[in-house]
RNA sequence: GGGGCGGUGGCGGAAUCGGCAGACGCAACGGACUUAAAAUCCGUCGAUGGAGACAUCGUGAGGGUUCGACCCCCUCCCGCCCCA
């Protein structure tokens, strides 16, 4: 098939000069054009490690394609790139390498810029913003004061996570795996106490949980769902004997009255005062050891629960009594309010913690499912027990004389009835679950309360000294394995035990009780959030300053506006102390204070680089802008972004913090509408041709560079995009990419080579044109909703149809040249180089680019036959070809003459026939 | 332990409304071209039985709904992710 006249496919050759006309032409830029309809598509942008990677290509191929088929829709396309340029990986890397942050970060963004280029993404590089200059960093500054000025940044001294390897405090989500381990360099976390900056996150836990106005995958909304944690209840006041209000928050307000004792984190602040002096050293000890702990074995030893007693009680404020207080580390000071009130009968860690420490358990909601069971031993029952239990219809099972009874929902007083009359002797009979009684031969004793479980306990004791070892009743009825999977639920349930508020049904317990809580004084309706405030300093250099200086007098006064940026000094000592860099400089932190003038400390922290990155998809929109942090008129042209892209990684920080960072602007009248971003789509990860995450260790990175080199860039463009569903990635194949570079070549030579001459025979054409149009119909579909790898499909399969078109010697009709066209078009957002060059070799006006994306003629897609398929009982038997419009009533007595219809009836009357139109027959036998 | 996502040939994946399971590609095998190889082209390619037409089975396992289930419902198993 090769022609020796026929040019010769060279990505390299024609790769280098389409790229370098695009860029002297200008063609990627976008201005505002109030004529078109705007789309803003914005992909996640790269932290500059120093190479592009397979995965940046992953994450930014199919959203760049999609694009550029947005641009041909007719859409006025903003598409973006930059640096997240700040951050930790630069000064370890200085470390490693002596060479200055800086250096090091601008270096690779130059390299990067480069292999960007290559890919022939659409980057308006006109856009480009760069964290780490002071032209962007002066405005993440200002955005700083900003929220000072309006209380959303505020100061306090908090125990933080902190990683003693590169001396930094880390946000919650950067401390990894159940080792806690710092994310970046995997070094176990400890705790230090220190002044930070917070931003005010939980002011909008409640607008964050919305997503009405957001496109937005389900899987990313549970994840925000999840992480902001919002819990309904109520706060309880409790009283220490000292007299201390001791508040808890608590999600059910309804089982109070089975609040049997209390747990404090040791880091409390009325720990010192509640211990007693017996307990102190005791108390002392474990503080300190939690202390020394990291929550490394606060959590591992989560299984097995520790804890002291302090000594100390406090009074239960809903039915008086008197509670142990005990420290634990399974409870956390940043969890609520540092202290919880134990219910052990409803909540599987405190009744652990109870039966550990012989601490009285008392149940207090009834079991929704009715269900009780009993357990009585060998000789303390009379031998017709089991006759009876048998005539009244409740199940049980015999092994070795004890009968072991699970008491259905209703028949519990008969239980209670047959167990009476034939209690031996000397002997008693439990019942546990939905009801908690002790039959004695003098009568029936309820566990209605502690107190009461008190007396059953000792009464048990006098009878079977077997059970002396007990400390509470709970504890004996644990020892029986029968029991366990009965004795304690968190469902909701009629309240029982509880003074007047028993018999309150599940369903309204927790409203009752807490609105006579807020009535009595003794607490109050309650939300709990596990969403934390955001902690955004950083004891780093390589990030923004602060721009707070400390005034003797004037205390935190932020920077004026006119004398941002703060300047990162570059002369600076980055190898780790333990001290802020910009600590140590002899000259940088000495300033005057701008209120007085006077003597006056800059802040020497910087900023969490997650500042950086909730807006820079504002700065993308003027990057030169000096007036603001963007121009308004490009953010009234441009915003909200239309489809962001991105790894799912980035869930629970960046996206959480951009929604809060825009709504908070929203609010200081910065920005508008509710939401920066309207659709998120997540790409999934390549993986290594060995199915690992690809890492220099494992020695399974593919360089892109190599690939673009060896196939072109628009072979390796057409591969990411088809080799895996792009939501969820995949392992690479390099056989994979083989394939897709035979299909480039074969497009490549379906078009230069010309074909053999034929018959246009019309049938022909008539095929070739609706295999076109039904393509150009999927592929736009698939665009619109990032299905990419079906588009490549697709593409592949047209290009099969056409090459047999070919030979039959339609090359020379109208109908080939219809197909080429939109061939190409359709091609242009994957590979956009081959597209370009060969419509420009088949005569058409430069740029394909910007031309329109064609349109469906449903008339030449319309199918002019249907494959009816056959079924007889819902097997196919057979297939038949018939005119598309067939009536229902043609296509069944066509369907029936069928002669293997015929044959596989062999006389049955059909029962009932199932048609549907166009597709498929049923017959019923 | 709780929540989420997923499980389809040797492999990546397709089936977009409950209606032909396995599109497209890789690998493999057979053939053409070639002195030979590569490249290219043609063909086969879920399993079992059969020379074949064809039949039976088949979308993690089991059950259910339905004329009909990869798809909807229930139970279970496995994998990944998030949270404890």
């Amino acid at each position: 098939m090769s022609n020796a006249n026929s040019p010769i496919y060279n990505p390299a050759e024609i790769e280098g000069k389409w790229q370098k006309k695009w860029d002297d032409d200008g063609l990627y830029d976008s201005n505002i054009d109030p004529s078109k309809p705007k789309h803003y598509a914005l992909t996640m942008l790269p932290y500059p490690s120093g190479d592009l990677h397979i995965g940046h290509w992953f994450a930014m191929t199919p959203p760049d394609a999609r694009a550029r088929f947005k641009r041909m829709q007719g859409y006025n396309v903003l598409f973006p790139m930059g640096f997240d340029a700040f951050g930790l990986p630069a000064e370890n890397a200085a470390i490693k390498n002596n060479i200055h942050p800086k250096q090091w970060t601008y270096r690779n963004i130059e390299k990067m810029r480069k292999q960007f280029r290559s890919l022939g993404a659409m980057f308006d590089w006109r856009r480009e913003a760069v964290s780490a200059d002071p032209d962007y960093y002066r405005w993440t500054q200002w955005f700083f004061t900003q929220l000072f000025k309006h209380g959303l940044a505020y100061r306090k001294a908090a125990w933080v996570d902190w990683c003693p390897h590169d001396n930094t405090t880390l946000a919650r989500e950067q401390v990894w795996g159940e080792d806690r381990h710092c994310e970046r360099c995997g070094t176990p976390v400890i705790k230090k106490n220190l002044e930070q900056w917070f931003f005010k996150t939980t002011q909008y836990a409640d607008e964050l949980l919305k997503y009405d106005a957001i496109d937005w995958p389900e899987r990313v909304r549970t994840l925000q769902t999840n992480w902001i944690g919002r819990s309904e209840g109520a706060a309880v006041y409790f009283t220490t004997e000292q007299g201390d209000v001791l508040e808890v928050f608590t999600t059910r307000p309804d089982t109070l009255w089975g609040a049997t004792f209390m747990v404090l984190a040791p880091e409390h602040p009325l720990v010192a005062k509640l211990t007693s002096t017996e307990q102190k050293a005791q108390v002392e000890n474990y503080s300190a050891e939690t202390q020394r702990m990291t929550d490394i074995q606060r959590e591992a030893t989560d299984k097995e629960k520790t804890g002291v007693f302090t000594g100390g009680y406090a009074i239960n404020p809903v039915n008086g009594r008197r509670i142990p207080v005990w420290i634990a580390d399974y409870v956390l000071l940043t969890y609520g309010t540092g202290a919880i009130m134990a219910v052990p009968a409803h909540d599987e860690r405190d009744f652990a913690f109870a039966i550990k420490f012989g601490l009285p358990i008392q149940p207090v909601i009834d079991r929704p499912d009715g269900v009780s069971k009993s357990y009585a031993p060998s000789g303390t029952m009379s031998d017709e027990f089991a006759t009876a239990l048998q005539a009244a219809g409740i199940p049980f099972i015999e092994s070795n004389g004890a009968i072991k009874v699970t008491i259905p929902a209703g028949k519990t007083d008969t239980y209670v009835k047959i167990a009476q009359d034939h209690l031996q002797p000397g002997s008693w009979n439990e019942i546990v679950g939905a009801r908690w009684q002790f039959i004695f031969d003098n009568g029936i004793w309820n566990w209605e309360s502690v107190d009461s479980g008190a007396r059953i306990l000792a009464r048990c004791k006098e009878i079977n000294l077997g059970v002396n070892s007990a400390r509470t009743l709970m504890e004996m009825l644990w020892g029986c394995e029968f029991y366990r999977d009965i004795l304690t639920h968190a469902d909701y349930g009629t309240m029982i035990h509880s003074g007047e508020f028993s018999g309150t049904p599940g369903s309204k317990a927790k409203k009752m009780v807490t609105r006579w809580l807020e009535e009595n004084g003794k607490g109050k309706y309650s939300v709990n959030y596990r969403l934390r405030d955001w902690l955004i300093s950083r004891q780093r250099y390589w990030g923004a300053p602060i721009p707070i200086i400390y005034c003797p007098t004037h205390g935190a006064v932020p920077v004026p506006d006119d004398k941002l940026p703060v300047l990162l000094p570059d002369d600076v000592e980055w190898m780790p102390t333990g001290q802020s860099p910009l600590k140590l400089h002899p000259t940088w932190k000495v300033t005057t204070c701008p209120v007085c003038g006077g003597p006056a400390e800059r802040e020497t922290d910087t900023m969490d680089t997650f500042m950086c990155s909730s807006w820079y998809h504002l700065r993308y929109l003027s990057p030169q802008y000096q007036q603001g942090p963007f121009d308004p008129k490009e953010y009234d042209y441009w915003m909200p972004v239309d489809t962001y892209t991105g790894g799912i990684e980035h869930a629970n920080m960046h996206l959480i913090y951009t929604r809060f960072f825009h709504k908070a602007c929203r609010d200081m009248g910065i920005t508008k509408g509710d939401e920066p971003m309207l659709q998120l789509r997540n790409q999934g990860m390549v993986l290594g041709e060995d199915s690992e995450k690809m890492s220099k260790s494992r020695g399974n990175v593919l360089s892109p560079d190599d690939l673009v080199q060896t196939y072109g860039a628009d072979a390796v463009r057409a591969y990411l995009i088809f080799f895996s569903r792009w939501d969820q990635g995949g392992p690479w194949s390099s056989g994979g990419i083989e394939g897709v570079n035979r299909w480039i070549r074969r497009v490549w030579a379906m078009i230069v080579e010309p074909g053999p001459e034929g018959s246009k025979d019309e049938a022909a054409v008539r095929a070739l044109r609706r295999k076109v149009h039904q393509t150009l119909k999927a592929v736009t579909r698939d665009f619109e909703q990032f299905e990419f790898n079906t588009i490549v499909s697709g593409l592949m399969e047209l290009a099969n149809e056409m090459l047999k078109a070919k030979q039959q010697g339609l090359y020379h009709s109208a109908a080939w040249k219809e197909a080429v066209e939109l061939y190409l078009l359709m091609l242009a957002p994957v590979s956009p180089h081959i597209a370009e060059e060969l419509w420009m070799q088949i005569g058409k006006p430069y740029s394909i680019h910007t031309q329109n994306w064609p349109k469906v003629d449903e008339e030449a897609a319309r199918e002019d036959e249907i494959t009816l398929v056959v079924q007889i009982n819902g097997k196919v038997r057979d297939r038949i070809q018939l005119p598309a419009g067939i009536s229902e009533a043609d296509a069944r007595a066509r369907t029936l003459a069928s002669p293997v219809v015929q044959k596989n009836l062999e006389g049955k009357t059909p029962r009932q026939i199932i048609y549907v139109a166009g597709k498929l027959i049923n017959i019923v036998v």
